[in-house]
DNA sequence: TATAAAGTTGGTCGGTCGGCCAGTTAAGTG
DNA sequence: CACTTAACTGGCCGACCGACCAACTTTATA
């Protein structure tokens, strides 16, 4: 062990209250833990997490800004190693499925979060990125003038973030009627995103971009 | 008055109760609202709520039952007078964007019911019935064969679903970066589902049926 | 009208909540 | 080492919660 060992670290103390609250918090809502609880979770006093952050709410604030800010950083990194590449929105919009998949408590956050009123910063974040790329492809004549690039985004934003927050729903709904869908998460992730993908640039692009790009029809 | 007043009436108390408490519960979330406040609400006593609906959770449960069999209903209505019609995917999906944008309560129970693991009975019911119309729009050649109808209808329901469930986000993206977009939310509903009904047909429609469609490139 | 049934009320109970505070212990500093 | 600062503890408090109950009033029934 090259930390030595200390029997006080307020930041991994800190550390420790923020995953037990951020389990909790995605789990059951705010409303629905107590602090108790989270002081138990993660074997610490209550009082002491009042010490740390304050009060509930702000443990919560705390909480989500950790988990947005994670997400945030993970954007900027894949955005500015997508720079160069030619399929840029197609990308970036697989990269923002494929980051929700992997962090299905980013999603229930981002849930309590909208539902309760907060500005989650993440759209606001991808949402002027996004639009700039659609114009320039439209500029260039790849994507068709005739729709919108701000709701193009709001589209791809709320199919895919609603596909993972609503996703014990679909389970349900797919696992009855139709025999021929894969039926574990991952496989069913990857067939929803290729099936989006194919219908939106299907429906994005031009006739003659959509010839050079070799879509089967 | 044909109906004779009574002082004392089950049912209108209950609806009472039901009008305070989806108000309440469809504004704060089931655990940020106390029986209390409900029984204020609606001009009755808090121990008549329990006499009527047993237990808080009970009435929640009454509450979303309401709201969905009303949803339900109306679906049900929508699906028997567009049965004739020719554009009845197209229709259907107008219908559903609609109804939500016209229920805005609706929109939130569906969320809080979503997020805290309920069944809402809603996308399983949208679902067999969408499927199977482009299932026979594939047959007759106007839809693309290679997507998987289940992925389509649930891309609607997700883009359509979250679109009224986050509005507040999107208002708040949509405001700052760009000034050619309506800023009143009923001219913005219109936009997003011009454009996503675009896209998606688009995206959706084989070669030949896009140009009997007569749709614009 | 007698009687049962249902609607309605105010009051109260045990329990849990978030927050606070006085006191204790470890870490940092000179 | 002495001393300050910060991490940490246990216990307690008032407030509020959902649920329950006994009593009272109105409606329905026969």
């Amino acid at each position: 062990m090259t930390a030595k060992k200390q029997k006080r670290d307020a930041a991994v103390t800190s550390e420790q209250i923020l995953d037990a609250a951020e389990k909790l918090f995605s789990d059951h809502g705010f409303a629905h833990v107590s602090v108790r609880e989270i002081s138990e979770a993660g074997g610490v006093t209550k009082s002491l997490i009042h010490h740390h952050f304050g009060s509930k709410a702000d443990l919560w604030d705390a909480v989500k800004e950790r988990a947005f800010g994670a997400y945030l950083n993970a954007q900027i990194e894949v955005l500015a190693q997508a720079e160069a590449t030619d399929g840029l929105l197609r990308s970036s919009i697989e990269m923002y499925f494929r980051y929700l998949e992997a962090n299905p408590r980013l999603v229930r956050i981002m849930n309590w979060a909208t539902i309760e009123g907060d500005t989650n910063p993440l759209g606001a974040r991808l949402m002027p990125l996004g639009v700039q790329r659609i114009r320039e492809a439209q500029e260039s004549g790849k994507f068709r003038a005739d729709i919108s690039p701000e709701m193009a985004i709001a589209t791809f934003i709320s199919a895919t973030t609603y596909w993972f927050q609503a996703q014990h729903l679909f389970k349900l709904t797919l696992d009855a009627p139709c025999g021929d869908l894969p039926d574990d998460a991952p496989s069913r992730n990857s067939a929803f995103i290729d099936n989006f993908l194919n219908i939106f640039f299907n429906g994005v692009l031009t006739e003659s971009a959509r010839l050079v790009d070799g879509s089967k029809d």
